[in-house]
DNA sequence: TAGGACCTTGGAGTGCACTCCAGGCAAGCC
DNA sequence: GGCTTGCCTGGAGTGCACTCCAAGGTCCTA
């Protein structure tokens, strides 16, 4: 899904996140487990794996049983997508998740965790350009070569 | 022609940024697995595997059957090590060393297959400095509200 | 020439992040 | 009532990229 060429339409989506628009007003948030699928490219296998392992906040239950899930549920979940484009470990988002669930007081660790995944993101970006210089100067080397044939310098 | 290892380009790319030098210069360029083990940051195990499945031109062995790695294999490790970062499978990686090996007639193939890969790793940056945008915001709140608590928005 | 560090192989094992399965409950429609 | 669709659970399976093992050969130094 991700894996696959990275549709425009996700870079927009990702551009637009300031107000990520939800599919329903508040209070009428009720949705199911296939709805949150279709909104987070998530499948439901992994949206209940979520939950076992401790990343979502308990999500609430209809009267037999079935997922319903909020708009906040929703907000979680995209910042747990961002997170997870970090590469940062699921154990870790694990982590953050508790420290969220636990309240105020666990601010300033929740503040440093973050931090420190800034942190990495930054190192990231940094590897990722000298990457993409690499790419280039051997780009130009097969674009050069294949334009003057013979010299192979 | 050279080419059926990765010459020209391999030097190239290596004397694009901060021109890595090579523990000994060519000549002397015969390393055991545990030096270039050390160079690179792979295990052995990881070395000897890359090898098995084709990510290496094949590796020079000493009398005895000991794999004795050169300069060469160094920077053909080095540029590795970069599309690795980029999160590329090494089945991919796999494709482009076979390109290298069938000799210049797949210049053009190569080149689009960097092409490729470089406009995931473009994407991926913004990616990561959209979430940055984000980390960023949530930070700030925290810091925010850890100056002025009883404020909860 | 002895000891220990280092190297060889094929194949099995590991950890992560899902991904799927079997067996069963529940709701909506004809 | 019967059919279809969607959801539930615990647990097993998958794919990737290593990572390690056992059993043995080699190199170096004393």
């Amino acid at each position: 899904m991700i894996e696959s060429t990275p549709a425009p339409t996700e870079r927009l989506a990702a551009c637009a996140s300031p107000p990520p628009p939800h599919p329903r007003p508040d209070g009428q948030d009720r949705y199911t487990i296939s709805e949150v699928s279709a909104w987070t490219g998530l499948t439901a296998h992994t949206l209940r794996w979520y939950e076992r392992i401790g990343l979502m906040p308990h999500v609430d239950r209809s009267h037999t049983g079935q997922r319903r899930f909020t708009n906040r549920d929703l907000d979680w979940l995209a910042f747990v997508g961002k997170l997870r484009l970090t590469g940062m470990p699921v154990a870790d988002m694990v982590r953050y998740a508790e420290l969220v669930r636990e309240g105020e007081h666990t601010f300033e660790e929740r503040q440093q965790l973050l931090e420190a995944t800034r942190r990495d993101v930054r190192s990231r970006i940094a590897e990722l350009q000298d990457t993409l210089a690499v790419l280039d100067h051997k780009i130009d080397f097969y674009a050069g070569v294949r334009r003057a044939p013979g010299r192979t310098t």
